[in-house]
DNA sequence: ATGCTACCGTACGTTTCCGTACTGAGAAAA
DNA sequence: TTTTCTCAGTACGGAAACGTACGGTAGCAT
């Protein structure tokens, strides 16, 4: 029983992370690599350790915007917790690395006979409920920069190294704006010297500097998981 | 017993209900009463029944805008439900009415018996996170007019008469626009007879046409309201 | 009846971001 | 090596919404 990256399974009595151990299973998600897809029954529910996935909103065929995004400090498939197995929101990965699975009805076995692991994984879900408020702040209030350095911190905030593996037109699709826009915005910040941009990644060089820009659009959803988890 | 305008209560067993009832208390919500204020305990969790609050996630002092509607369909403090007593989100009320409320205490007492409510809510839970989700895609990406639109459809549903009680100032803090912005866009809804404007409120005169303006920004979570609880 | 206040209509220059599109550079495949 | 593809930088006209502000009207209070 090795010390897990996850902070929620880290979070767990021993015993409750025993009932959960025997039915984890060590999956390597690459990149894009689709978890849930929209409307569809959830198979397995993820406990990222070094991969992120994000949680994309759809309507309709073309209009998505990503709501959320989930690293070690959470966990996909909180439709299963309430008690549904499927979602109109997409969730696929991000940036890859390893993650703990488990089957969504072994799950719910499980949340049936342990109140505490239930009652963490609720608190959770009220931090994330927090997240996609806060997205839908951000998206109708701040200017791109800010939301772009909003994003950098949460992609930072759960990642190994200072180093995130996202092109911009990626970056683009989970904004909900242009590639060209991202260029521009990124380049900003890389002239000001607080992250350092290669093809294909970006390093966090001036963490403080980006927290700066992006102001009071980031820190909700992270002090309420300090509060009620960490 | 008699039946419940409010759709969470009248979806209830009769023996959940009776549960219920002893305690829950009629009370009359006036406009902008505050039902929850950010970070601070909630008292009491109340199911609308011709009230409409407005759920407002927060940001720093300034920047705040409304992430989702809470009507007959549904039930506010819904962090109590998650194992919390309090959010970064401010609850008020948009438009006056007719509630019950019960204690949150009670409620969470109520709750640890009663599995059939507990999973009702947290499916509510699910449809409202869905609300939130698809708030940010149109905050994102949807244009002024499509998200007045969505506003009123959201309202219109929540309504009993097809009139709202709103005016252009508040509809502008709910949209994180101008005033200004509004007053246009409501015009040119206006002008083109799909709703009626009177000084602090409108009515809808033609929803099929709202639809078409609102488009599929409006409808998901209102169909995974009728999936689940419907 | 008069004044006050809240609410609505309108205007104008400005900012932000869009749509589109062309070019070059880095990395992988042939 | 050459080709091919993906990714990033740049440009330009245009749309949407902003900040600000001024004037008008409905309804309430005195």
């Amino acid at each position: 029983m090795k010390k897990h990256r996850n902070r929620l399974l880290a979070a767990l009595l021993p015993a409750d992370l025993n009932l959960l151990e025997t039915q984890l299973q060590s999956v390597q998600l690459e990149k894009r690599r689709v978890l849930e897809a929209p409307n569809r029954t959830v198979e397995y529910v993820y406990f990222p350790e070094t991969a992120i996935a994000s949680v994309v909103a759809v309507c309709g065929r073309d209009e998505r915007i990503e709501v959320g995004l989930i690293g070690c400090e959470g966990v996909s498939g909180l439709t299963v917790l309430m008690g549904d197995r499927r979602s109109p929101n997409s969730t696929y990965v991000q940036v890859e690395g390893e993650a703990l699975r488990i089957e969504a009805d072994a799950l719910r076995k499980v949340l049936l006979q342990n109140e505490s692991l239930r009652d963490l994984l609720l608190r959770f879900g009220h931090v994330f409920t927090t997240q996609i408020a806060q997205t839908a702040v951000a998206n109708g209030r701040a200017k791109l920069e800010q939301r772009l350095a909003r994003w950098i911190l949460m992609a930072h905030d759960r990642t190994v190294a200072d180093d995130v593996a996202i092109t911009h037109e990626f970056l683009a699709v989970m904004l909900g704006v242009r590639r060209a826009s991202v260029t521009v915005a990124l380049d900003a910040l890389e002239k000001k010297g607080f992250i350092a941009a290669r093809r294909g990644s970006l390093t966090v060089a001036d963490r403080k500097a980006i927290e700066k820009i992006a102001g009071h659009f980031y820190g909700v959803p992270e002090a309420e998981f300090e509060r009620l988890i960490g």
